[in-house]
DNA sequence: AGGATAATGACAGTCGCTGACAATTGACAA
DNA sequence: TTGTCAATTGTCAGCGACTGTCATTATCCT
């Protein structure tokens, strides 16, 4: 389980998300090539493309593993509660979770610094928006399971979700652009933004149809 | 104007693009090279990128032209129209401009497999993705233009074109994997998904906040 | 200790894409 | 018509992402 070789495995792994995610945030993603990166770990390339299938997964990691994070909380909740609630409390709880969770691949201000960086890189941005697809569909099976409803027959989890989403990507972009982006803020924003999205969506979701 | 030079040029584009998509389309996208898109046309690797930046843009050109004149039509409506009733209405209208505008460079049917090679590929669903993102922000834009209001401060347009569009975005993957994918079932289809949009989402728009 | 197994490095090759420069072709005036 | 200018194209060289292959090295297990 724990042998030398996972072990090893891990710190080749961790490494190399670090030095990546450092040479991005310095010198952008395009601009940084794949050899410097093995270099930076003292591997070859080839072994980069061993842990990682391109060069966009390295610096969608953890962005990929922060929205599991979400997804798995989601999925924790009680049923009992409503689904918009469900979502949106959720999202509340879980930002300490993440920076934990982070903090034990990469310090915590190199991820909000490669936050900033998908928003602005056109191909990392668009590798996000599919993996966030992926995920959507995901939650709106699970609002589905927890509303008792049929998702391909009733609209009404895809329509949620896809506004909650949406609302949320919006709140990700404006945070992202701030000069003081934080764990801290990062709650403020998204508590002010999905507070906003109640009112904006029907609240009769007891009734069939 | 319509000198030799543009006419040529104009033929070559159409000719790029429809044997583009013919290879896209019978061989798959990743699995096609420049190479034999360029050979097919008779003219050089290099001649191909000086028409389109990159790969993906061929294989998007037809999804993009389609997504921006929808915009148009939307901007097209009068400011009086309800703006959900706006979105949903150009959509029914809009699809005999889109078979007419789409069979001035390429049978149609060439189109509508196109789209389903689009939404199997990972890499062409997310340049797919974001691009639609840029015109969301800017149907955002004339959403609130049209019902007074700043995007900025007040989420309802963002909320509401969240909504529209996610659930499009089902519509059309849903669409895409039947047989029989033709611009009448493709009206049918947006129709049936828009149709049960309204009453989820708050009808309460006249109120401000 | 030693053989099975897994990880790595080295190398060659494909494909997407770009810069540079020369050759060709259409536009336009003398 | 012809000569000049500008736009278009082809050729070539090169970079970077990514893959297959095979020999080498390192861990694991008995």
């Amino acid at each position: 389980m724990t042998g030398l070789r996972e072990r090893k495995k891990q710190r080749t792994r961790d490494a190399l998300i670090v030095a990546a995610h450092e040479l991005f945030v310095t010198q952008g993603y395009e601009s940084t090539t794949v050899d410097q990166i093995a270099e930076a770990v003292d591997v070859s390339q080839r072994t980069f493309f061993r842990y990682f299938t391109n060069k966009e997964e390295v610096a969608l990691f953890l962005q990929n593993m922060v929205e599991r994070l979400y997804y798995e909380a989601v999925c924790a909740r009680p049923v009992a509660e409503p689904p918009l609630e469900c979502l949106r409390s959720t999202l509340d709880d879980v930002w300490d979770d993440v920076g934990v969770a982070v903090e034990e691949i990469t310090p915590l201000d190199l991820y909000l610094k490669m936050c900033q960086v998908i928003e602005v890189t056109p191909s990392l941005l668009a590798a996000h928006l599919r993996h966030s697809l992926l995920m959507e569909e995901k939650l709106v099976q699970e609002v589905a399971r927890r509303t008792g409803v049929d998702a391909d027959q009733d609209p009404r989890p895809r329509v949620l979700v896809a506004a909650f989403t949406g609302v949320m990507r919006t709140a990700a972009r404006q945070w992202s652009m701030r000069s003081d982006a934080s764990l801290e803020t990062a709650r403020e924003v998204t508590r002010d933004y999905t507070a906003q999205l109640s009112p904006a969506l029907g609240s009769d979701w007891g009734r069939r149809r």
